[in-house]
DNA sequence: GTCTATACACAGATAGAC
DNA sequence: GTCTATCTGTGTATAGAC
C-alpha cells in the first residue's frame, strides 16, 4: 500500500543509511505535510530544489548549505548523492499516486476520471514542483552515471512505479473509448502522450507568492481542459 | 533569414573557436543534409548524440571518442564545452524554424495552418531527435554552471530564438480562435501547453531501424491529432 | 548527530610536438 | 589540423574530532 511513510518504507530500504531505532515512530506519519523536523526530510527538500534548479551537477555543498548544515550532515543520512536523488524521485511518485489513484476507482464515465486524475495530477505537480523535477530527470537522464548495481536495481524498480502510474490513466483512457466518452483513438499514445503534456508544465510554471490552492486548481483545469479537450472547434473532424 | 548556413553565421559568432578562410564556402552550404564531412558538424553531430544520451556530464574525451578523435580536435573546433552545446542549441533551433516558419504564413484557417505547422514540428524533432534534445536541455537547466558573460548573453539570445518560435504557433492559434477554427482558449497557455506536448516525443520517441519518412509522418499526424484535436468524444462540452 | 580536514579521482582546458 | 602530455580546479566521499 502507499500509506505509508514516504521516505524510508520504499523500494529503497536498505540502499540509505541504516536508521536509529528512536526515529522509527516519525517515519511512521503521513507522507502530506510537514513531517516534524526530519533531517532526512529536509535534506530530501533542498535536494529536490537543488536538483530542480541546477539539475545533477548540483554540489553536495550547495545542498548542505541550503539545509544550513555542512557535508556530513548529508552524508551521515545518505550514502551518496545518487541516493539522495533516488530517495526524491521515490517520495515524489509516491506522493503523486496516493493522490490520483484513489480518483481512478470512483464511479463515473471515463472521461471524468481522467480529467478528475489529469487535474489532480497537475495541482500535485505544482505543489511539489521539484520534485516533480527531479523525477523528470530520473526519466531523462537514466544512463547518466556509471551506476552500482544496487542503484541500477533501485532506479528500475523507480521507473516500474512510473511506468504503473502511466498505466493508471492508460486503463482510464481504455474505459474512457469503450464508454464511448472518449475518442476512439490509439489508448497507449494517448496516455502517455497525455501525461507528457501535463507533466510539460514544470518547464513554465514558477509558484508565485501567495497564490492560494483554489487559483492553482483553476489554472490546473484551464490546463486540463486544453490538453484533454484539445483545441479544435467545429466537432466535424 | 535563415537560410544560412547553421553553423556559425548566426547568434554565436565569435564565440566559436576563429575559422580559417578557406573554409566558408562550405559554412555557405544549406544547413539540410550532410554538409560536407566538416569536422565541427561532425563534432557538433556527436556531441548532440552524446548530451542526449548523458546529458552535459558527458565527457569530452567521449564526444572525441565518438568522432574518431581526440581532445585536441574538439577544442581546436570549439572554445569550451558550453560552446559545443550552445551551438547544437542554436542549430536545433534554426533547423525547425527554418522547416516550420513557413507554413504559419500559407492560406488556409488557423486551424488547418496550426495542424501543417504541428505535424512538421514533430517530423523535425523525431528526424533530429539529438538537436531537439538539446534545446530542451539548453531550455531546462539554464543556471548549471556560471556562465561567462558571453555565454550568458548567447543563452539568452537563443533562448529568444526559442520565444520567437513559440509566438509563431501563438499567432495562429490566435488567427484560428479569430476565425472559429478553433476553440476560444486562453491563447497564450494553450500555444505553450501544445509546443510542450509535442516536444515531449523526444522523451519516449527512439528512431526505428528502417523507418521510412512516411511512417513517421503517419504517426506524427497521429500524435498531432490527439494533442490538437483533444481525446473528448462528445462536442457537448 | 554534526563538523573539519583531507584524500583522491576525474574531467575541462592548455601547451606544444608533429 | 590533429595528437599527446600535462596542469589544475572542483567535487565526491571518507576519517576522525567533538
Amino acid at each position: 500500500m502507499l500509506s505509508q511513510g514516504a521516505l524510508s518504507q520504499g523500494v529503497l530500504d536498505g540502499m540509505v543509511a541504516e536508521t536509529a531505532p528512536h526515529e522509527r515512530r516519525i517515519r511512521m506519519a503521513v507522507t502530506e505535510g510537514i513531517e516534524a523536523d526530519d533531517a532526512k526530510r529536509r535534506i530530501l527538500d533542498a535536494a529536490a530544489e537543488a536538483f530542480m534548479e541546477h539539475g545533477f551537477r548540483v554540489a553536495i555543498d550547495d545542498i548542505a548549505e541550503s539545509v544550513g548544515a555542512t557535508k556530513g550532515l548529508i552524508y551521515y543520512h545518505f550514502r551518496s548523492k545518487f541516493d539522495i536523488f533516488l530517495a526524491a524521485y521515490e517520495h515524489g511518485m509516491r506522493t503523486v499516486r496516493e493522490q490520483v489513484e484513489p480518483l481512478a476507482h470512483t464511479p463515473g464515465t471515463g472521461r471524468e476520471r481522467l480529467i478528475a486524475m489529469s487535474t489532480q495530477h497537475v495541482v500535485n505537480l505544482m505543489t511539489n514542483l521539484a520534485y516533480h523535477h527531479v523525477v523528470h530527470l530520473g526519466v531523462r537522464e537514466q544512463s547518466s552515471t556509471a551506476l552500482k548495481p544496487r542503484q541500477r536495481k533501485a532506479l528500475d524498480e523507480l521507473n516500474g512505479l512510473r511506468a504503473a502510474y502511466e498505466d493508471l490513466f492508460l486503463r482510464v483512457v481504455q474505459d474512457g473509448i469503450e464508454d464511448g466518452s472518449l475518442r476512439p483513438v490509439n489508448a497507449k499514445l494517448a496516455a502517455r502522450t497525455l501525461l507528457c503534456s501535463l507533466n510539460a508544465v514544470d518547464m513554465w510554471f514558477h509558484r508565485i507568492e501567495g497564490q492560494s490552492q483554489e487559483e492553482l486548481q483553476q489554472l490546473a483545469r484551464e490546463i486540463v481542459d486544453i490538453v484533454v479537450g484539445g483545441l479544435i472547434a467545429d466537432p466535424a473532424r
